[in-house]
DNA sequence: GCCCAGCTTGTAAACGATTACACGCGCCGG
DNA sequence: CCGGCGCGTGTAATCGTTTACAAGCTGGGC
């Protein structure tokens, strides 16, 4: 931060006025007469003046930022979403932080400590876990902390969220493998107690009920939404005697693992095995074979979500 | 923001000290003594205090956060840099604000009032062509901005950058191709007027001299880094009478793009032509084929840059 | 017994904006 | 001619910290 900076001090002293009414000339222009106003602005020019953020975020009582929380920044999947946020934060003027809510307890307390230290005005959330406890807003009265819940959400909290419809989307999903003439669908879960990984799985599940075909417990193998974990999944189902001849995974960075290792032992997408996918991410189409996918409008979530949180700021 | 939160003089009142004492209590606990500092903290617990970064900020003439600045956030080789970068910054309770160069002229306008507004206190650029318009730091004084770039760099800027070797990493993907016994080797090049293509480019004809092969300007396809530039450079490949049977793609996504192409028209890789990329993206290594490719570290790409901007900022 | 040093603590002035309130002035209607 | 209204402006309080300075107290050296 530069220490000789013009102040408003500065730019009144030269104009000739005080500071109220640079102040005014400045926010509320029609409130000062034409010539005060030119005579101001020339002086805002000619000293360099910008106002100080952080002073008038003080007497505001606002933060003029908000805060994205995800349980993993290097995941891409929040590239798009996140270029939605700014989308919308960046023209109002309003920051837009980032951080991760893996980690410690330590570093969870940071994140609920951010309002209430006036650091940020609310928060965008992709992880399930983490609402109640940030909800408190570590300061002891009442008022909740806003909070939007997108892509994950948490049973336990009544934040509004932003998400796709999962359960549709994994029905949709089934009915199009069906429709190819499977009959023996599998399934590549995402990590254990994630609220998405509920979702796809009743999706699922939902998806065989409505082609009036059967769920087979055997068939369900244990994911994480990872590249790595699709790989695991394959080695699995390559060991099985009776195989699904499709499978939906509950991302499709699953998949692209799922695929990856398959053809390393010579089977084929989708002549050997159909995989189809959720959420479209941006390689997607360019897989080799192009993958099918449940798709996640990102860009428009992130959009969506930072108007919400915007309304909800305001109250 | 809370306007009701508990404030020092809360805290003061509650504990029977001046403010200054529960400000020295809490940051530097040795100046007081032992007995005091107990009430103090009792106090702080009682009223569930969070110190004000806003008030802290301001008078202590810092923003506390920095900036990243990245041509277009929904870019996913980013997402493993921003986390780097949030490992550095998140212990040390510096907030990360993100932001896209791209837009308008309005926009820039806002980036480079950043520093004199006084809301971050330093820049991590992922833009080579922004750098001289920011350095100016808005506020007519000549102290620079503190800036690191990363990745991309301004030849006419002298802040400090992380790179990686993007000369030697193209000369050792010609001659990895040129040892497979290639002797046509092709490039496609990232978006013209950018540092990175250039240099790319220079490591490519070092390369091919390195093995005593000819430069073709016309096995020279223009690209831009995306998935989509990939794809035409391909339509472009397709149509050639004599084609070189190696790519060096100056990106992997233009490398994923390229092969998804060809493999629509039954060209395979790497039988029928062989692709090496460059950036290691995380998909790179299930790419079907798994794509050859140059490795940026980029965890530490972020790490190291936003070590170097503290150590710019405290000057 | 006196003085000085050192340890704790308090008082009050920053930091740089916004904004409630008041004041002076010109104008208009009664 | 007077009261009131509206406009434009200035004065000063305020947001919530940190910190320079001063002051009170204790204790030790002489």
């Amino acid at each position: 931060m530069r220490s000789d900076a013009p102040t408003i001090q500065d730019v009144a002293r030269e104009a000739g006025v005080s500071t109220a009414t640079v102040s005014r000339a400045l926010s509320a222009p029609e409130r000062v007469s034409e010539k005060t106003r030119t005579i101001v602005l020339d002086a805002v020019t000619k000293t360099g003046y910008v106002a100080n953020e952080t002073a008038r975020n003080l007497r505001q009582q606002r933060a003029n930022s908000i805060c994205v929380i995800a349980p993993d920044l290097s995941n891409p999947f929040f590239s798009f979403i996140i270029s939605g946020i700014e989308q919308i934060c960046g023209p109002r003027g309003c920051g837009v932080f980032v951080t991760e809510s893996g980690l410690n307890q330590n570093e969870k307390d940071g994140l609920a400590n951010m309002i209430a230290s006036a650091r940020v005005d609310g928060f965008i959330l992709f992880d399930g876990n983490l609402d109640q406890s940030l909800l408190r807003s570590r300061g002891g009265n009442g008022r909740a902390a806003p909070i939007v819940a997108a892509c994950e959400w948490s049973d336990t909290s009544e934040s509004p969220s932003v998400t796709v419809d999962n359960i549709g989307g994994a029905i949709k999903a089934i009915q199009h493998l069906a429709a190819l003439g499977h009959t023996k669908i599998g399934h590549i879960t995402g990590p254990k107690g994630n609220v998405l990984t509920e979702a796809r799985l009743r999706g699922f599940q939902k998806g065989l009920d409505s082609c009036s075909l059967a769920f087979r417990d055997d068939f369900v193998l244990e994911g994480g939404f990872s590249l790595e974990s699709g790989h695991a999944a394959a080695e699995k189902w390559l060991s099985m005697q009776d195989r699904p001849t499709a499978m939906f995974c509950a991302s499709d960075r699953e998949a692209f693992g799922f695929i990856s290792r398959l053809s390393k032992e010579g089977v084929r997408v989708p002549d050997d095995v159909s995989v189809i996918g959720f959420d479209d991410i941006e390689v997607s189409g360019y897989f080799v074979p192009a993958l099918t996918t449940i798709k996640q409008p990102r860009v428009e979530i992130g959009r969506v979500a930072a108007q919400m949180l915007f309304d909800l700021i305001q109250g």
